[in-house]
DNA sequence: CGGCATCCAACTGGATACTG
DNA sequence: CAGTATCCAGTTGGATGCCG
């Protein structure tokens, strides 16, 4: 993959640890895994549910996963038109490792919050 | 920690989830902690080690790992000067949920990239 | 309702040059 | 050697308004 096997290559954008922590590291996208863990949503649920994201950038971060094949797009041809967002088998096995991380986040959070405060009382 | 205990908080900058996020999503972090998992390593060395990063990057985060508690900056006095960063137990715990996270990505990659072809092409 | 188009502010990452 | 200072380009996230 990389001159340095094994090592080092996310700088590769193909690096699959790149890929997927770009998507990760995206601001949106662990919400929208997370609420759609029980079951698909449309559009404006989702939108309610996460609170504070933009249409644009919903639409923006749907499309990217929907794109990586983490989560489906179905529109029903009605009026009001209504689209619903579910995950694949592919976006809710995300679920596990993401779980992994916001295990560790929650149990040690306390900790970096102390180092911040040592660390910035000390400059 | 939100009206919505349990659930999508993460747009709360205080957030356990995003605090980490935001340091994994970071494009070098995961790359210094993987390069220091070995033991310590001088600023040139993790330089050389990741390859492509600025200086002033590195230090940003450097700095902000250390800030974090992830990892300690030691400063020899000596001419030249040299300084070793190493990773904290607290650092060292990370590279489980990342492995996780890897492990993920090396085995999915395929069908992401298979979900972004079929994806560009049908458009 | 579920977007897309437009415009924009802020932040991120980086190239380059210089210093204790 | 290990940064800091400066400047800069690209991207991200967002506000607003319009449309099928």
């Amino acid at each position: 993959m990389n001159s340095e096997p094994g090592r080092g290559d996310a700088f590769d954008p193909d690096c699959p640890t790149r890929v997927v922590l770009d998507r990760i590291g995206d601001k949106w996208t662990v919400l929208v895994i997370r609420s759609l863990e029980d079951g698909s949503l449309r559009f404006s649920e989702l939108r309610a549910r996460i609170g504070g994201v933009a249409p644009k950038v919903l639409t923006q971060t749907l499309r990217a996963m929907e794109r990586d094949g983490l989560l489906t797009r179905t529109v029903h041809a009605q009026v009001p038109p209504r689209v619903d967002y579910e995950l694949t088998a592919l976006g809710a096995s995300l679920t596990a490792p993401i779980a992994t991380l916001t295990d560790w986040a929650e149990t040690h959070l306390s900790r970096i919050l102390a180092a911040r405060e040592s660390y910035d009382s000390a400059s």
